[in-house]
DNA sequence: TAAGTCAATGTTATATTATAACATTACTAC
DNA sequence: GTAGTAATGTTATAATATAACATTGACTTA
């Protein structure tokens, strides 16, 4: 049986979709790139990054120690702030700096600058790459300033929740 | 006498500029857009912008206590945050996210999604508008989200911290 | 296997950033 | 002058994040 290899779509996240598809999708890519960067996968890695592929809302530091704590793992502060480090340092989460708030990447293991869409209604978020984005800034802004790293999320309402509301 | 009217450039911030001029010609800005739209220029909004005027260096909201301390204002958080929120409200002030800081705008008076260029060796930052960016993204993604508002941080080094570094 | 080492996790305390709720002041309008 | 209102003052606390040190457990190596 052949897997239907689907384009990637902006509004995805946004939209119905085989989500179960979609989480054992981001988490097998994501054990893959454990094993070929040597990283350990601990339960504790596992755990957080799976709870941050539930449905593409962005969890707060503490909202994910909560859910730790009901899961029988130690939730002070830095146990999430040392995890979530630590998967943002490899590529395999973002910090929403809009909502001091993390997701897990969609392009996991490759550092990289993302752009997100924030639906500021029901609050999912939906990560695209620059290929995606269309972003350019022109060249002689570049020779300017040397840029290292970009911050870019747009906050607004998505496909479906502009359909919700028309109706 | 007659005015040089300097063109917009992206690194003034971080380079030697006349920066008298640079406060004066805000300052004047500041409080003709008081006037235009009826706001009340109280001396706490005034001392506020003026110390976000200083260097082209973002401030902390605790770090504007500290200030108004020394000038004699009450310097509770909520003097701080809420002068900051009527002056961002109001387009005379933008937050950086990345540094959870705030910087007085450059083309005060008009709501708009500005861009910034945050050099991590000086700490400087400069706001470049939309034509000065370059920045675009293409129509397909509009019409999948719509976009309300934008946050665009840049982070590097700027044009004098590079040229510093060679030498 | 015993001792050493190191990364990961655990724990306590505290720093930093931001807001809620209510009190007072001072200007305006009637 | 009294009432209404915007601004500021004050107290308390919420929300987010980090510092510093202790313990564990896996792996090394002698
Ligand atoms: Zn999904
Ligand atoms: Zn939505
Ligand atoms: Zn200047
Ligand atoms: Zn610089």
């Amino acid at each position: 049986m052949e897997k239907k290899k689907t384009s990637p779509n902006i509004s995805k996240n946004f939209m119905n979709h085989n989500h179960e598809l979609c989480v054992e999708s981001s988490l097998k890519d994501f054990k893959q790139h454990f094993i070929e960067k040597e990283l350990k996968l601990t339960p504790l890695r596992l755990k957080v990054f799976q709870l941050l592929l539930k449905d593409h809302r962005p969890l707060g530091a503490y909202q994910i120690l909560d859910l730790l704590r009901k899961d029988g793992f130690s939730s002070t502060p830095p146990i999430a702030y040392r995890v979530l480090d630590f998967l943002i340092e490899h590529g395999f989460v973002h910090k929403i700096k809009k909502l001091n708030a993390f997701v897990a990447c969609s392009h996991p293991g490759n550092s990289h600058s993302p752009t997100f869409m924030i639906c500021r209604k029901c609050e999912k978020v939906a990560e695209i790459n620059e290929k995606e984005s269309g972003l350019k800034f022109n060249k002689e802004t570049s020779s300017e300033f040397k840029i290292e790293e970009a911050i870019i999320e747009f906050i607004g309402i998505c496909k479906n929740c502009i359909k919700l509301e028309v109706i």
